[in-house]
RNA sequence: GGGAUCUUAGCUCAGCUGGGAGAGCAUCUGCCUUACAAGCAGAGGGUCAUAGGUUCGAGCCCUAUAGGUCCCACCA
């Protein structure tokens, strides 16, 4: 493979071609093998319906990172992938295309309606699989599974079956939040509750047989009033303790309710008196159970009236509000309206205010499923990051209610469930029974019921590693090991899939949580579709690459916390990708056709012995980082060390070198060959984060190898740890930081070379400045330095500079203005005064000195002798001036 | 009503167990130095929301206040 790389990093192509190598060489393939450690994060199901957006790009590069990182570490990592039938976002879908087409539901019949949505699944269903892979996502895809398959379908059987048998599932009537709009009953996480602006009625119910009196009641929702069966009051309230008992004139109704006590009703708010609707409330509902009162359903399934509101009946319920409160104003009935602001549930799908409504629909037992769940959180056995999650989830867990899980849609795993049609007796079976158990007929028909979408997504870390059957996949992948999702889903997905791994598997379905936050547009809204905020991950890709998108997503966020999009931050990722890009451009291009040697340890000069300490610390760094799922700064890490270590300091020291080999070809090539090694083990570490460039260039770089992604992982070597070396060069960058700073400030253009004096009274000082001479002096600008233990032949107008242990004096005859030396001198002599101050008050602080840690003390004596050393040749230099 | 979280440079955010405030972008100055102008060198810019407290020492811990965001909740 030639050795020349573009002049600019360009993605297009070079990502498309490297993915589609690692897919044919199955790199993403991971076989249960009992002679490696397995690794696996199963892929939070995207629904078919979904488009790529921000979300899952941000979720599927954080779950590339650790499976790419654990790969390399040798690990058999596995990340099963799959899609989600998503239950009624799909069926809303498929009736909206059918209704383009001009054709209804309801007219195709279920079969057919089904066969529509499994076309729609056929047709879109891995489009989004097909996008993750722009991402470089390294799934197994031949893994591939969908809630729906035949083994999922056997999973939610099988769990379906046991918990009935086990009587965790139960059929009953209940409230449930319904939506009038989809037309099925919804669990209570799928409900949203938003604050609005409504109205207080109050209205004068009549009380029987006694003219003239009334019971004001105040009301939110007047068209419920057809199905009161009651009207409460608190038992303790002494202003309606008469009226227990007696009975009111429902009005608009030839209908009576009794007047009951109840602690339920708060006697300081509305009129202390509250109409009692079991049928269409959740609280009314168990007022009701606790009062034996009447069920009376008023409104259809649609939020129609229907017939128990007489006259309004058809109308539409907010219709029926509206002529219901004319027509008891003109009765006289209406007492007041107040402005009133509450809140209403609405369906997250739809955004339709929710109806509650009491329907026979099954739940699954929650309080004794969940306590598993509890407690494995609680003793650590799953942690959630952040830690601050757990809060949230025990909040919910805390507060647990019977799970809905009955949907009226028909695209969904349908409820085992047959009736006979004789006797009517309900059983409960994997298969269709042949007849009824109890009279024997031949005549059954299945439940018409789906589940609720997340019932199968709960068995996701199991059901697609082949359980119920016990596979070998199953033994060896199960339990998972991370799970990385939104903290949106906690209580829809995550705590559901925790709780049924303790109860079908026995074992958590895996040991870490990693939650992120939400990608926000620049001026942090969410992205919706209905903002049109929203920026397609894709529309990135095309731009700036997906190595950009990924870093883009991964730095400067803290897990859990949402972040801002900005353009200019892909700008800056991608000028990063760019910058490693030339990088490596410019080691290729010297290398050439070289033939490198691995250096003898005795030709090492200071800096590779610098820069190779400092990748092997780095390396240490991030596998740390990472092991904590700081991404963030572990990729911040690898940055900083490739821009500001790597290409601005040691390939710029290289140069005299690798420029010059003919003279001296051992240097040059311990040179190169430091660079590449330092370059293949930051594009080692860079590799999780930016998968497509790193390995483009590590091809390049390593003809020999095949690809970075099985490449190992770099692990710290304590041989390669330099410690003397690194403080050299430190020190020398201070010098050459502090000489660059001077020239810029005095205006000496960069062309202008000058004669550097480094003037130190200690011996091992010289010694450093002495012998990296040729390291350093180009770096500054220097024609030629000398370095001397006193400052004897330098002429009284070069500038001079104080650095720790030395002062470095530039020549620079018609540039110098004397009385400007002097007052930067008084300057600087003023900033270490300070600094002594500062570090006096703390060493003189008897306190300090006696309750802090003993190396803090240490530290700041030596910082202190440092100060004092300098603000004394300060001094000095200003003594020579006068 | 309960809870979480945030408030750090002009902007967006890091700052993980308390020990002298950081990055990217933007701004200013000088450089097209044979890897990179998507770059190099240098600079400016912060009473870390406010008020108390704990501590030898607080951006970090505690309490209160103000403002923002989010989640949960059956007050009709």
């Amino acid at each position: 493979m030639s050795k020349e790389l573009a002049k600019t990093y360009d993605p297009q192509g070079i990502e498309e071609r490297l993915y589609q190598k690692w897919e044919d060489n199955g790199y993403f393939r991971a076989k249960a093998d009992k002679s490696k450690k397995p690794f696996t994060i199963v892929m939070p199901p995207p629904n078919i319906t979904g488009q790529l957006h921000m979300g899952h790009a941000l979720d599927n590069t954080m779950q590339d990172i650790l499976i790419r990182y654990k790969r390399m570490q040798g690990y058999n990592a596995l990340w099963q992938p799959g899609t989600d039938h998503a239950a009624i976002a799909t069926e809303v879908k498929v009736i909206e295309s059918l209704k383009e087409q001009g054709i209804d539901k309801d007219d195709l019949g279920r079969e057919g309606f089904l066969e529509k949505c499994w076309d729609w699944r056929r047709e879109y269903g891995d489009r989004i699989l097909k996008q993750l892979k722009k991402m470089g996502s390294s799934a197994d895809w031949e893994r591939e599974r969908f809630t729906m398959d035949e083994g999922c379908s056997d999973a939610v059987l099988e769990v379906f079956v046991k918990l009935y048998e086990e009587g965790y599932i139960y059929k009953g009537s209940r409230i449930v939040n319904w939506c009038p709009v989809c037309q099925t009953s919804i669990s209570d996480a799928e409900v949203e509750h938003e604050e609005q602006d409504g109205y207080f009625w109050h209205i004068n119910y009549p009380v029987a047989g006694e003219e003239g009196r009334f019971v004001e009641i105040a009301t939110t929702r007047p068209e419920t009033m057809f199905g009161d069966t009651a009207v409460a009051v608190n038992p303790e309230d002494e202003r309606y303790q008469d009226i227990i008992g007696k009975t009111l004139k429902l009005p608009l109704t030839d209908r009576e309710i009794p007047v009951i006590a109840d602690a339920y009703v708060d006697k300081e708010f509305g009129t202390g008196c509250v109409k009692i609707t079991p049928a269409h409330d959740p609280n009314d509902f168990e007022v009701g159970k606790r009062h034996n009162l009447e069920e009376v359903v008023v409104i259809n399934d649609d939020a129609t009236m229907n017939a128990g509101a007489g006259k309004f009946a058809g109308m539409d319920r907010y219709e029926c509000r509206k002529a219901l409160v004319k027509e008891l104003e003109e009765l006289g009935l209406l007492v007041k309206v107040e402005p009133h602001s509450h809140n209403v549930g609405t369906h997250d799908r739809c955004g339709t205010t929710v109806e509650p409504m009491v329907k026979q629909q099954w739940f699954v037992k929650m309080d004794e499923l969940i306590r598993p769940a509890v407690e494995g959180v609680k003793n650590g056995e799953i942690k959630l990051l952040p830690k601050r999650m757990e809060k949230t989830y025990f909040n919910w867990t805390d507060n647990i209610r019977d799970w809905c899980i009955s949907r009226q849609l028909w695209w969904g795993h349908r409820i085992p469930a047959y009736y006979c049609e004789e006797c009517g007796e309900m059983t409960v079976a994997k298969t269709v029974p042949e007849k009824c158990p109890k009279c024997g007929c031949v005549h059954l028909k299945q439940d018409e019921d789906t589940l609720d979408t997340w019932f199968s997504s709960a068995l996701w870390p199991f059901s697609t590693l082949g359980w119920p059957k016990q596979t070998e996949d199953l033994d060896y992948f199960y339990p998972n090991d991370v799970l990385v999702t939104g903290y949106d889903i906690i209580f829809f997905w995550v705590i559901r899939m925790i709780f049924s791994g303790y109860r079908q598997m026995g074992k958590a379905p895996f040991h870490t949580v990693l939650f992120h936050g939400l990608i926000r547009d620049s001026e942090g809204r969410k992205m919706s579709k209905s903002l049109g905020n929203g920026i397609d991950p894709l529309e990135v890709i095309d731009k700036y690459g997906a190595d950009a998108l990924r870093l883009t997503l991964i730095t400067g966020n803290a897990p859990g916390n949402d972040m801002r999009f900005y353009w200019e931050r892909v700008e800056a990722s991608r000028n990063f990708a760019n910058k490693v890009w030339n990088a490596s451009r410019f080691i290729m291009m010297n290398i050439g056709d070289t033939a490198l040697t691995v250096p003898a340890k005795e030709d090492l000069f200071t800096e590779d012995r610098w820069i190779l300490s400092k990748v092997n610390r780095l390396s240490k760094e991030v596998t740390e980082n990472m092991d904590k799922f700081e991404l963030g700064i572990a990729v911040q890490k690898v940055y900083d060390f490739i821009w500001d270590e790597f290409c601005d300091w040691y390939i710029e020291m290289t140069k005299r070198r690798t420029y010059h080999r003919e003279e001296d070809p051992v240097s040059a090539n311990t040179a190169l060959w430091t660079l590449k090694e330092v370059l293949s083990q930051a594009l080692k570490l860079l590799h999780p984060f930016m998968p497509f460039i790193t390995e483009e260039i590590f091809c390049t770089l390593c003809p020999e190898e095949e690809t970075i992604m099985l490449s190992d992982w770099p692990v710290f070597l304590e041989e390669r740890d330099f410690a003397a070396e690194e403080a050299r060069v430190e020190r020398i960058k201070e010098l050459v930081k502090s000489v660059r700073n001077r020239r810029s400030e005095m205006d000496v253009p960069p062309s202008k070379k000058a004669f550097v004096c480094i003037v130190s009274e200690k011996e091992e000082i010289r010694e450093i400045f002495e012998s990296e001479k040729e390291m350093y002096a180009g770096l500054m600008g220097a024609s030629t330095v000398s370095v001397q233990a006193d400052p004897a032949g330098i002429g009284a107008d070069a500038v001079s500079i104080v650095i720790p242990d030395a002062v470095v004096y530039i020549p620079l005859e018609e540039l110098v203005d004397l009385a400007k030396e002097k007052e930067r001198l008084l300057k600087e002599e003023e900033r270490l005064l300070k600094e002594l101050a500062r570090s006096n008050g703390m060493l003189n602080n008897e306190r300090f000195l006696s309750k802090a840690p003993l190396a803090k003390v240490q530290e700041e004596r030596e910082k202190l002798a440092k100060y004092e050393q300098m603000i004394e040749q300060v001094r000095a230099q200003l003594r020579g001036m006068k």
